[in-house]
Parts: structure tokens; C-alpha cells; sequence
DNA sequence: GTCATATTGTGACCATCGGTCATTTTCAGG
DNA sequence: CCTGAAAATGACCGATGGTCACAATATGAC
């Protein structure tokens, strides 16, 4: 059982978290500075480097709880999914539910490409399963795909599409709604993964 | 004419941008800071801001410089082409030859993620065509769209997987090559441009 | 209660960043 | 030469992520 300093250290954490994730999705992981952090949670920068090492890592952990919940109810609806089609749809629903919040949608991609520089960072993304990787993608959906397809290609292809569509969205350009990107990942799934190619 | 002077001015500004073009394609836009750029060159932090009122406006010069020529290819091609495969195919060999160079690449897609926090810099991207738009892709592929499928969609679509792919190869996570992308992409337009849509 | 100890909280400090600007250096034209 | 204009400089600014010696506070043995 936690002590009475143990309890107040994760509540001062858990302030600066809910600081943080306010502040992120108002304003971007790099606009978002940690003096304003723990400003905000009304504590000195120093406490927030006795939870993170880094911004990085207090981001991680956030991304980590945000997702937990959807991730477990997509991989317990994904075992009782009777084709590629059914599959297909459960992954999207699940990353319908990233992409719908907007301000974060947002922020996850930039954490993603802000990744592309640290080798580090994008291992520990891997580890924690921050992004829809193609391998666990091809694992969801392998037992379904009848053509001589790889999996992970297809895996890849609709991760393509969703992440760029992320960007189309950062952007504000406003032609593609989620609804015409689903749609065209699905169909473009089903084509390579049930018919045989070429 | 130019003055000796002027001349001068000019050359300077060339052995800034290239040390800048190298530093950026070796660490990146935001890794990249200023005062490298100058030392790399062999000139003051101070020097930069002659010739460029921020670290925007220079990635901007670099890019449109980067990539006029390969536009002016594309734009001509695409008014031989006869149908939407051979428009979609021109499209492709140009946004290819951007992401051949992977260094580049990963700046750009870098850029343009760094850009969607910031309208005005968003505002003079679409001024310099930094991005392939899809108001600009509708406009090249239109004649040959045949459904009623809105040829914006199909571009934006198209756009969508080319950067998901960009995405995907700044994470090096190597499960997708162009030709896979290229050739998904096509089909998807193709799917959605000349087959009547539901 | 008292006091040594362990934990939590603090904010001055550091190097670095993009960007500014008064000053110095360079150089063309008379 | 001399002078005015343009080019080059680097100290300086506020802000950043991160460090660390120190202050405040809670804990457990007595």
C-alpha cells in the first residue's frame, strides 16, 4: 500500500499530466514550454523532473493512457471478426476514435515526425505501440488475407493513408473528410488482400 | 547590371544557402540553427538576417528553388496526356523525384508538419505551391474524371497516401517501397475516377 | 513530542535558440 | 585619397529544455 508521500507525489503528477495534456492539444507539443506546465498545475519547473526525464517522456506516458482503453476494446472486438472487411472496419473504428479529436490528432503527428530525428524516441514509441505499426497491423489482419499480398504491405498502405489524411487535416484543407479516407482504405485493402494480384 | 557590391551580396547568399541546403539535409529544419549555418559559411549569426527576415522564409526559397524545375517538367507532360492513367503516371514520376532524395524528404515532411501551427506560413506555402494542393491536382487531373467522383477527392487522396508514405519512410520503418504507394495510389484514383461511384 | 532521515518542492543557473541592432569593416566612385 | 553606402559583425534580448544545491515537509524510531 502506497504511503502518504507516495499518494501526494501521484496526485502532483497527475496535475501536471492533466496541465500538460490541456496545454498540448491547446497548443502543440513544441509550443507547449514546461515552465508554462507546471505553472499552470501551480508548481515549480523543478517538480516536473521528479516525474519525466524529459518532455518527451511525460508525452509518451499521456499517449500511453489516452490510447489504452481503445486499444483493448479493438483487439477484443478484432478476435470475433469473420473476415478481412469486418477487420478492416474495427481497426478504423479504432483509429476513427484517434483522428475525431482534432487538437490532438494534431499533436500526435507531430510528435510522430518530431520522432524521425531520434532513433531513441522511435524505439520507445515501438515498444509502447504508440503508433498502428505495420507488423501489428499484418498480425490483426493476416489470418484474412487470401491473396499472395503481404500483410504488412497492406497494414502499411492504410497506415499511409490514415497518416497522411492526419496531415491533410493538420493542414486545414478541408477537402477529405475521415468517412471518404475509410471508405478508400477499405476498398484498397479488400482489393490487395482478397482478389490475387497480378 | 550589377554592381560589384550586389555581387558580392549574391555570392554570400549562395554560400549561406548551401551550407544551410547540407545542414538541413543532414539534421533536419528544427536541429538546424542559424548560427551553424553562418559558422558553416564562414560568416556572423548577424549576416543571415540580410538576406532573410527568419529561418521560414530561407527553407521556403531553398524548396521553391529545389523544386521549380521538376514543376515545370510536370506541368508540360501532363498537357500531352491523353487519359487519367497517363496524368495520374506524369503526377507520380514528379512527386517520385521528391521523394527519391530521402533526406530531403524527411525535411520537407518536417516542414510541412511544423507549418500547420502557423496560418501565415501555411498561407505563403499555398502562394509558392510548396505542396502538391489539391485544388492544384483537381486542376491537372479534371478533364479526364469521368464518375462523379469530385477529382479534389481523388487528389486529396492521392496526396494523402504520398505523404503517409513520407511518413512511413521518415520512420524508416521500410515495409513500403515507392512503387507499392505509386501503384496503390493509381489504382485508387483510377477506382474512383472513371468507375461510377456508388 | 523530538529529532535524524528521506522525500517532495524550489528557483537560480546553464548553454543554446531565433532574432535585433548599434557598430565596424569593406569598397566603389569622385 | 576621401566619403557615403552597403556588407559584415557579435554583444545582446527573452525564452527554451534541462540541472542542481538547497529549502520545506512528512516519516518513523525513540
Amino acid at each position: 500500500m502506497p504511503t502518504r508521500q507516495q499518494e501526494k507525489s501521484r496526485q502532483t503528477m497527475e496535475e501536471l499530466m492533466a496541465a500538460a495534456m490541456l496545454l498540448f492539444s491547446e497548443n502543440g507539443f513544441a509550443q507547449t514550454s514546461i515552465a508554462e506546465i507546471t505553472a499552470r498545475a501551480g508548481y515549480a519547473k523543478g517538480s516536473f523532473y521528479r516525474h519525466w526525464e524529459s518532455k518527451n517522456q511525460l508525452f509518451l506516458q499521456i499517449v500511453e493512457q489516452k490510447l489504452y482503453e481503445y486499444r483493448n476494446v479493438r483487439d477484443r472486438r478484432i478476435e470475433d471478426a469473420h473476415d478481412l472487411e469486418e477487420a478492416l472496419n474495427i481497426i478504423w473504428d479504432f483509429l476513427e476514435s484517434m483522428a475525431l479529436d482534432r487538437q490532438w490528432a494534431k499533436v500526435f503527428l507531430e510528435f510522430t515526425v518530431h520522432s524521425a530525428r531520434d532513433m531513441e524516441l522511435r524505439t520507445e514509441m515501438r515498444r509502447r505501440q504508440y503508433r498502428l505499426s505495420e507488423s501489428l497491423f499484418a498480425k490483426l489482419v493476416r489470418r484474412f488475407v487470401t491473396s499472395d499480398y503481404p500483410a504488412e504491405k497492406i497494414g502499411a498502405l492504410n497506415t499511409a493513408l490514415f497518416e497522411g489524411y492526419m496531415v491533410h487535416n493538420a493542414l486545414e484543407t478541408g477537402v477529405l473528410n475521415l468517412h471518404d479516407v475509410r471508405e478508400a482504405a477499405i476498398a484498397l485493402a479488400l482489393e490487395k488482400g482478397i482478389r490475387q494480384s497480378g
